[in-house]
DNA sequence: CGCTTTTGACCTGCGC
DNA sequence: GCGCAGGTCAAAAGCG
C-alpha cells in the first residue's frame, strides 16, 4: 500500500489548528517536524466561532484539534477503494475520497486523546518497525472516521497518528467541558 | 449486560 | 500467477 508518509498535501495555510483541554502534556521533538504550517503564539484563534466550531463537524477536511505538542506531518486527500463485507466476500464500492492527515507526538501514551470515543478494530504488524500499528473507528454510530496509530521503531518515543475521514458530529468532550462557559456567555449576551 | 479489546482469518493491491 | 504487506472483519475474551 502506500508508504509510511502520504503525499504531502498540507491543509490551507489558514486552516486553525487549536487544542483540546483533555490533549495529554506532551512534548514535541523537534527534529520531527517535517512540516509545520505556522509557528503560533496562541493556539486558539482570537475570534473563533465557537458555536459554529462545536456544533458542526471540523471544517476544512481532517481539520482536528491538535495540541501544541503535535506536529502535523503530512495531509492529503486520500484515495481509498472501498467495500464492505457480505458473508465473507468483500463487495467493492467505487473509490471515495477521504481526507487523511498524520500527526507525530511525542508521547508515552499511544492513544492521544483528541476528545472524540474511538473503538480498536484492528492491530498489525508493520514492515520494519518493531512496534504494531493499531487501528481505530469513531464510536459515533453516523461516523465513518479512522485513525490508525504507531510508535516509531526509530524513535520509539514518538508516535504517528493518522486521522482519515472527517467528523460529522461534535466532540463530545470539548461540548461537556466548554458548555457551562457557552451557558455563560450565552446569558452575559442578553445584556 | 453492554461495550471494548484482542487476535486470527480473510481480503485486496502491488511488485516481481 | 504468486507471495507479501497492509487493512478489515468478527468471534471470543475481558472489563466496568
Amino acid at each position: 500500500m502506500e508508504g509510511e508518509t502520504p503525499p504531502p498535501v498540507l491543509p490551507p495555510h489558514d486552516a486553525s489548528y487549536f487544542c483540546t483541554p483533555s490533549l495529554p502534556s506532551t512534548s514535541l521533538h523537534p527534529s520531527s517536524l517535517l512540516h509545520q504550517p505556522h509557528q503560533q503564539e496562541s493556539l486558539i484563534p482570537p475570534d473563533i466561532d465557537w458555536v459554529s466550531l462545536l456544533s458542526g463537524p471540523f471544517g476544512y477536511g481532517d481539520q482536528i484539534p491538535v495540541s501544541s505538542s503535535t506536529s502535523v506531518i503530512a495531509g492529503n486527500i486520500g484515495e481509498q477503494e472501498k467495500g464492505h463485507k457480505d458473508k465473507g466476500k468483500l463487495h467493492r464500492t467505487k473509490k471515495v475520497y477521504r481526507p487523511r492527515f498524520a500527526f507525530q507526538t511525542r508521547s508515552a501514551d499511544d492513544i492521544l486523546d483528541d476528545g472524540f470515543r474511538w473503538r480498536k478494530y484492528g492491530q498489525k504488524a508493520v514492515k520494519n518497525s518493531i512496534y504494531p500499528r493499531s487501528y481505530y473507528r469513531c464510536t459515533h454510530h453516523t461516523c465513518n472516521v479512522k485513525k490508525q496509530v504507531q510508535r516509531l521503531s526509530k524513535d520509539t518515543s514518538i508516535v504517528v497518528t493518522t486521522y482519515e475521514g472527517i467528523h460529522n458530529h461534535p466532540c463530545e468532550k470539548l461540548m461537556e467541558s466548554l458548555s457551562p462557559l457557552l451557558k455563560q456567555m450565552q446569558f452575559l449576551s442578553r445584556f
